[in-house]
DNA sequence: CTGAAAGCGCTTACAG
DNA sequence: CTGAAAGCGCTTACAG
């Protein structure tokens, strides 16, 4: 029951009958299109607004052969994404975009890590006109994910050579510029971390690393790209037998601000002072990395930038499929906190 | 494109006639419904299979009048949602229970707090079957809703006498346990905290405090409810006045963890030791309750419990509208950790 | 400027 | 055990 007492009407037909029109004249009205005349239009409006009148979404779906709805999925599993915040502004900004274009974002609780996991139920039943991957999703899994024919794209995460459109972060060019301020503050051991698992972004961020070391001359004997570690823990193993050696590092890149911040902490859990004894650099600007003490220096991705590019892509390919493979690296900013210093001599 | 080169299928109708039957008999075959011979079957699956068909979910729902999708609202906002450790836990576990009951998750960008909000797009079109609103929704946009005439129920936040099912955890009996522990050690000066803005949680658990303070024959003077605080710093400059005084608070109750984390670090900037000088509990055992120093004790609420009780009580509601008001309160545990000592002399 | 009608893909009572 | 047919609510070319 509505407000006023009178039932929802849940139909054009309802409507048409109410208002003494027909149905298409109700439906041309209710999508401005063709031409009704403006008392009639508004009479119908007035019907709609009374009886609290709502579209059928599924009658017109039906009909234009759309579903108004793009879904999301992550990897390796959405109970990841929750709990990173690094995702939270996109998130916010992805929603916030689409709602804007009218579209809803259907979620997925499907866990892409699993092997042999069937695809998502509402890929499974067409209720997405497209779907945005957010994450690493392995090359197999964007393939067959691709298969399904639905228009898909990759946001922060990025497979070459697919023809799936993708927007992610230029690590590269971030990761030279890292490297060219820590050669300006003396440093010339410097030690990439990153974890073990497959991610072209960490890939990116490494080969700029790797690039920059050639670059200025650094000795690639003391310049280290740890790629091999699982947690923090394991990596920092990895550090504290480099900083007890002979030519002992002087600053640390770790792939992301949570890598960064759990160093940080073992480090001084272990007596080691930071930035005095060793600079620590991260990368995504996340909330931790300020609330970190020292505060870290990082990389800022604009996380709204890449959602609402990410937004335009999908949709872009929804409404014309015919346009060419779009792919997006945004440039990076550099942060400067507390966790940088000049190299200790 | 399929992998066998073949066009994929997207109606009834064509498998239909690719097998020779009618598209009857592939409709009860998919739905396992009706009497279908065996071999008929196997044969219209096989079909199905090879061609990729998936049925079209905008021509199901239409004829069942269904969408087999539950959208979710958070209040204030979504933005606010994601940033919020408590809510990943709940997302999850939701997700999960609705994936497997065969809905989809609609997520809704808009922002409620808002006063001269529309309603989200999904409830303008007609798109969910139901609506879990979590978070502290204000009784008039939950009357808002409801008058849609779309199933809706609460999560993790209630409004009484508005026949709306929800689920929630006890606050009450725990912090009337927190009050009966703290006596315990001897504490009798005793502050409980929270924020300014109306929220029926909170309002439980200060609810629960006054009673054990009654029961306990505290002073009324002695222990303080403060209810008027916009965030961290104004709870700790009334904390710290009161600490100053002639008989100083043993012991804070911080109406959720991250309020208790942030006092906790304002306390020891300002030289106070947790817990020598001031116990601390929190609730709600978010991860950073854990990451503090020292690790905050805390009232821990199964949120998986909760979202499945969510997820069961709006299903229910969505298939049999003749269910009665449900409602539920989950008892809570104490965590004991380090932020609780026995009362400072 | 307005209406009659077809048809989107599906489910399901009914008949056989 | 199987099929013909109605109809869910909508959009849209077509006719007038």
């Amino acid at each position: 029951m509505l407000e006023n007492g009178l039932k929802r009407i849940t139909s054009i037909k309802e409507i048409a009958k109410l208002a003494g029109y027909s149905i298409a004249t109700v439906s041309y009205t209710l999508n401005d299109k063709g031409r009704i005349r403006a008392e009639v239009r508004q009479k119908i409006l007035d019907i709609c607004q009374k009886h609290g009148y709502m579209p059928n979404s599924a009658g017109r779906n039906l009909r234009r052969k759309r579903n108004e709805t793009i879904g999301l999925m992550f990897y390796p599993s959405s109970a990841a994404i929750f709990r990173n915040v690094y995702y939270a502004q996109i998130m916010e900004a992805l929603e916030f975009e689409l709602e804007h274009a009218g579209y809803d974002l259907l979620l997925s609780g499907h866990d892409s890590s699993l092997e042999h996991s069937v695809s998502p139920r509402f890929l499974r039943q067409g209720k997405v006109d497209g779907i945005i991957l957010l994450g690493r999703f392995p090359r197999k899994r964007v393939i067959a994910l691709k298969d399904y024919g639905v228009p898909i794209i990759q946001l922060d995460g990025f497979r070459e050579f697919l023809n799936v459109d993708y927007v992610t972060s230029d690590g590269y060019s971030a990761t030279e510029q890292i490297v060219d301020h820590l050669v300006k503050l003396e440093h010339r051991r410097i030690v990439f971390v990153a974890y073990n698992h497959e991610d072209t972004n960490a890939n990116q961020r490494e080969a700029g690393f790797l690039a920059a070391v050639g670059k200025h001359n650094l000795s690639n004997s003391e310049c280290r790209n740890i790629r091999d570690i699982g947690n923090s823990v394991e990596a920092y193993e990895l550090i504290k037998y480099l900083l007890e050696s002979e030519s002992p590092p002087t600053a640390i890149i770790a792939v992301n601000d949570t890598l960064a911040v759990e160093l940080v902490q073992l480090l001084q859990d272990d007596g080691y002072s930071v930035p005095a004894d060793v600079s620590v650099f991260g990368y995504n600007d996340d909330a931790d990395s300020q609330k970190s003490n020292p505060q870290i220096s990082t990389v800022r991705i604009d996380k709204t930038k890449l959602a609402q590019i990410g937004a335009k892509m999908i949709i872009d390919r929804i409404e014309n499929s015919e346009i060419t493979h779009q792919k997006a690296s945004l440039l990076a900013e550099l942060i400067h906190r507390d966790s940088v210093a000049v190299a200790k001599s």
